[in-house]
DNA sequence: GACTGGCACTCGCTACAGTCGAGTGCCAGA
DNA sequence: TCTGGCACTCGACTGTAGCGAGTGCCAGTC
């Protein structure tokens, strides 16, 4: 029941023209365009086997046939090897990296660049406050019982949360509290920032304690426990190249999962160093999503992680194609974060 | 040539039954509807007369007849009043406004219920930054040679920015920058503060000067010249309600148009005080969008604007409701805002 | 003069039958 | 183990026919 291997390059060629045709592919079509070398007949021999171990299927009797789920999974394992980029799409990449100003401005940019490039939707976390390091806290003043407190990551992200305090503080407190939790937490992940954040609470003086103790619960209410993720997503408009094809006629479930950031992060923000991870169809847990596939990988600067990009398409889709530009334009946004 | 009244009772008929069904309505489903206490017959040759006049048109001969874009324009200005909210609604809006803590706190959530309750595409443009004025500027070094700065809008708005210096500023120099560009800027608009800007290099110390006017020319830059305008989004999934119906055929082009943020903002960005603004389908300047509808509105504290919200829907559109919604959304996210 | 009932007509929609052809499974033979 | 051949399936397409919603027009009525 193993398959040989030229059931296999069987496979690879009925991938191959499904994605780029998008029509269920026949065994005699099969044979003309690929050098298998054996007859068409042997072709239907072997595309049966193949269906019985559940790779490809038919829609109808008397159509050609169509990957599945498992058969693209095979196909991705197995079957195919990363294309290299081509010199134009190298040089978008590269286009794209000059001249970005701002944290905001390099992710806007790179999910277009990558809806652009995969034409595909794009999806790229911020830097996520959890894999950040504090490099600056600033509190600022705006009426006597309210301050602004900003946050600025080593990552480039900046936080910022008004917050209500008890009562009323005068501004050379601010400036005590300012220097407190800066000199306390400038330096430290936000995820092991708790205990600090405490033992600030427990180390004010009576008169800044109170000011302090709401400061630091919004502190880690905002920054720590519900980690305020954010998201980047471009190229919806790709999801109806294909016209109704793709995704079994309604774009609805699709694009009512790309609006919950929930699922999104989910998808894209569990990356592990190095890998990229591909969801097909099914191996998704996301219902709406099931007649979706998922490239996604983990970007940051040198071989550290701080955030998930990746894109979202029909499991009809160029694998191999996709996945060396999503690590692609990973690299390149590492190299760019490593710089600042 | 002018409309008398049973025909422009026609003609509202006409809209309210094809906006609820989406379906060609004929002369004698509409008496069957509707009192208008004439035959069929004579809905006909009203409806001959409307047609002729551009109002309403016929998809292919033996079929009902359908608004045009005119047809809607006079529907809307003349023949529909803006329909009391339901409780439901009103409660709903209510129940959002509590526990918004941030200004992306309350943004997010008046697009997801203005999305919600409309049951269309809604867009909420963040506070304006011209319309804004400055609360504070907070000057934070990252390195001896490059400085973050933060600006907070008596909006709301925080906004920031990666200052490249041209040489090592140290850590006092920077406070002296802090304190001129805060004396010279808090409490003006963002739009007045060119001269004040230039101003401040010409008033710099030879010491500063170096530094004052990269910085000065980042402000000018971002916040003002290409103010960065920031709009969100929710509720595109409901493009796909009513199937393929609406927007004929193709959500394409809307999709592509809706990640333009320059697009929306022309769109939503030029309110008026206290008026809504309806475009229906062709009204539009965007050729994108030339099957769609868009009802938004300005928002603000009290009687002032600061941004613009609004829907955008298929021409086949529940103008009254929707516009209902719309206002009252605006009104009380101003409240909100008011508030702070 | 305005409205109405009646009538012939239009035309999209659906159902049905027939044809075509791509594609299959199977089998006998090399 | 592969191949050529053959019968079979079934979706896609075409053409025809009947149905019915809806229209425009006209003669008649109030």
């Amino acid at each position: 029941m193993g398959l040989d291997d030229r059931k296999l390059a069987v496979l690879r060629a009925i991938v191959e023209d499904y994605v780029a045709t998008q029509e269920p592919v026949g065994s005699k079509a099969l044979v003309e365009r690929h050098q298998l070398g054996v007859s068409p007949a042997t072709v239907r021999n072997d595309m049966a086997v193949l269906e019985e171990e559940g790779y490809i299927r038919q829609p109808h009797t008397s159509a050609g046939r169509v990957p599945t789920d498992r058969g693209y999974r095979l196909f991705v394992d197995r079957l195919s090897r990363v294309k290299p980029l081509s010199p134009a799409e190298r040089r978008a990449i590269e286009r794209f990296l000059v001249g970005a100003v701002d944290l905001d401005d390099v992710v806007h940019r790179t999910v277009r660049l990558l809806a652009q490039l995969t034409r595909q939707v794009a999806v790229v976390q911020y830097p996520s406050l959890a894999r950040s390091k504090v490099r600056h806290l600033e509190l600022v003043p705006i009426s006597t019982t309210r301050l602004m407190v900003v946050m600025i990551a080593d990552t480039g992200r900046v936080e910022q949360r008004l917050v209500e305090l008890p009562g009323p503080v005068a501004v050379e407190d601010v400036t005590d509290l300012r220097r407190l939790v800066n000199e306390k937490l400038v330096g430290s992940r936000l995820s092991d920032t708790p205990p600090l954040v405490q033992a600030l609470v427990d180390e004010s003086t009576p008169q800044l304690r109170p000011a302090m103790a709401t400061l630091s619960s919004v502190l880690l209410e905002t920054l720590v426990e519900r980690h305020e993720e954010r998201i980047a997503l471009a190229g919806t408009a790709n999801l109806t190249r294909g016209g109704l094809l793709d995704f079994q006629g309604s774009l609805r479930p699709i694009l009512e999962a790309l609006e919950e950031e929930v699922v999104l992060l989910k998808l894209i923000g569990e990356a592990e160093p190095s890998t990229t991870r591909v969801l097909i169809g099914d191996e998704n847990e996301i219902d709406n999503l099931r007649a979706a596939s998922i490239v996604s990988t983990g970007y940051g600067p040198g071989s550290t992680i701080v955030g998930g990009l990746g894109v979202l398409g029909p499991t009809r889709m160029d694998y191999p194609g996709t996945i060396a530009t999503v690590r692609a334009v990973a690299r390149y946004v590492g190299e760019l974060l490593a710089q600042n």
